[in-house]
RNA sequence: GCUCCCAUCGUCUAGAGGCCCAGGACAUAGCCCUCUCAAGGCUAGUACGCGGGUUCGAAUCCCGCUGGGAGCGCCA
């Protein structure tokens, strides 16, 4: 049996981290088993379902890199086919019209609440014999009222419920159109779905599910209910504290396999093992090892993770994403090389490609911008002869590389008896307007020979109170 | 309220009865390296929620408590 598991997102929300991860799970337990991974839209929900929405779902899903082998379906697509199986349900006797009011609904569980009761549907109109003509209906589920459904989550392990706690549940609203627990079922089943891995927040709905599925002559797919993700703080994840479109993180500089690698090991783990690449995970991957608690987001860890990732990655593969925050910045550059030089120079001190962009601005535009700080302390008068006779070293210079440039720069701090520092410093602000760079010979190298000298012409004058 | 789920350092986790007076990672602090900043290396502190059992022996099994979470919609 193939394996065909699903991510069935509904765009009534910005898709999110949580969901990111319920995705990649998904598809990390197809990859892992030569299965079919499938996506699928829910909206039956057309009031709040937004085009947005969608939109976030598919681009994200892209950017993550989860593709689909089937779908994207979209739940409003299919209505013929689940008022097809809500007919069949009725004249089977499995499912029932229900003509009682939302008012009377709303009165009776009031009444239930009042008592301390579970509030549940009383299945009233179960055993009419007679429809009530004129009045509205719904459909209901003829759900079990013996017996237990039994869940081997692949989680959790065995969860049980009694069918007495679950009440006949809403199928097709009185407008007709199906609901979520409903389309999810004749869904799962259509598309011959092995596994369904979702939130524990489905926990509860699952046996429901499980009933209607054999209602229709079904067998249940394997459930594997994988645990929440909670905000940074420990509560729940909302907007405050990092519910936010996946596509944020994608302006914000992370690399994408990097963010799955985070979200991987948020509830999973293969000993001590932190940094993975997607082929790996492919390769160890188990739902089953999934814990079972919800865990906290760590923004800290997922910085350090997408650091880890640019360092391994292979220069050129980061130049594209060094080019877009460039662009964001309002810088541009189609020189290859100093790209991969810049993306080799900067990564061991940057979290993200953002703070790289935003670190290497200097060796992409024409005036640099001087930080006022490092300007007083190193653009000194005192400095303007040491920074001359640099220049005149560095303007002599045959080779234009970072060994020849370290040579020169090292001789001269031996001549004039003092540390590399004291030549350096000076030089890295007249050269980036700033006292942080990559190494001075690396960043010089990277600069070129012209814009060295240019920029060294300049912070000569400053120091000689230019 | 009822039903279901969960519980190891601040955080992510290892741990499937003795290998654990609990290991790794992020973060924090100190040191080393060093032209700045990083990266890297080394060191340090911090955890099995509580109470009962079972057992020669429990972080690991059982029960209770406490604390968190989810569901109980003509939402998904």
């Amino acid at each position: 049996m193939t394996v065909v598991t699903r991510f069935a997102p509904s765009p009534t929300g910005l898709l999110h981290l949580g969901g990111v991860r319920t995705a990649l799970f998904s598809w990390l337990y197809a990859r892992r088993h030569g299965g079919r991974f499938i996506l699928r839209i829910e909206d039956t929900d057309r009031e709040r379902s937004t085009d947005e929405a969608v939109r976030v779902i598919l681009d994200g899903m892209q950017w993550l890199g989860l593709d689909a082998d089937a779908g994207p379906y979209f739940q409003t697509q299919r209505f013929e086919r689940y008022r097809e199986v809500i007919a069949a349900m009725l004249a089977a006797g499995s499912a029932y019209r229900c003509y009682c009011t939302k008012q009377e609904l709303e009165d009776e569980r009031a009444q239930q609440l009042g008592r301390k009761e579970k509030p549940r549907y009383s299945g009233l109109c179960r055993n009419r014999a007679e429809p009530r003509v004129g009045a509205e209906s719904v459909v209901r589920f003829k759900n079990p009222l013996e017996g237990t459904v039994v869940v081997e989550d692949l989680v959790h392990g065995p969860v049980v419920f009694e069918n007495r706690e679950l009440d006949d549940l809403i199928m097709a609203r009185s407008d007709g159109t199906p609901t979520y627990n409903f389309c999810v079922v004749v869904d799962d089943m259509d598309m011959a779905i092995t596994h369904v891995i979702r939130g524990d927040d489905h926990l509860n709905n699952t046996p429901r599910q499980m009933n209607m599925l054999r209602a229709l002559g079904a067998a249940p797919p394997a459930y594997a209910h994988v645990p929440m993700i909670l905000g940074a703080d420990g509560a729940k994840l909302s907007k405050r504290h990092g519910a936010v479109s996946v596509l944020q993180y994608e302006e914000e500089g992370f690399l994408p396999w990097a963010l799955l690698n985070y979200l991987v090991r948020l509830g999973w783990s293969h000993g001590d093992q932190e940094v993975f690449t997607l082929q790996e995970l492919i390769a160890v991957f188990d739902i089953r090892d999934v814990n079972k608690a919800a865990s906290a987001f760590n923004p800290e860890k997922l910085l350090w993770l997408n650091q880890q990732h640019m360092m391994r990655a292979q220069p050129a593969e980061l130049v594209p994403y060094l080019r877009a925050q460039l662009k964001r910045l309002g810088l541009d550059s189609d020189n290859e090389a100093l790209l991969e030089g810049v993306v080799l120079a900067q990564r061991e001190r940057a979290k993200t490609l953002k703070g790289m962009a935003q670190n290497s601005r200097f060796f992409f535009t024409g005036d640099i911008e001087l930080d006022p700080k490092a300007a007083r302390k190193h653009l000194t008068a005192a400095e303007a002869p040491a920074l001359q006779e640099t220049r005149a070293r560095l303007a002599a210079l045959g080779e234009w590389s970072a060994a020849p440039i370290n040579d020169a720069l090292n001789a001269l701090a031996a001549e004039l008896g003092v540390g590399l520092g004291k030549i350096a410093q000076p030089l890295r602000v007249a050269v980036t307007g700033s006292a942080v760079s990559p190494p001075i010979d690396v960043t010089l190298a990277l600069l070129g020979r012209e814009r060295t000298l240019a920029r060294l012409d300049a912070g000569i004058a400053r120091c000689q109170g230019g």
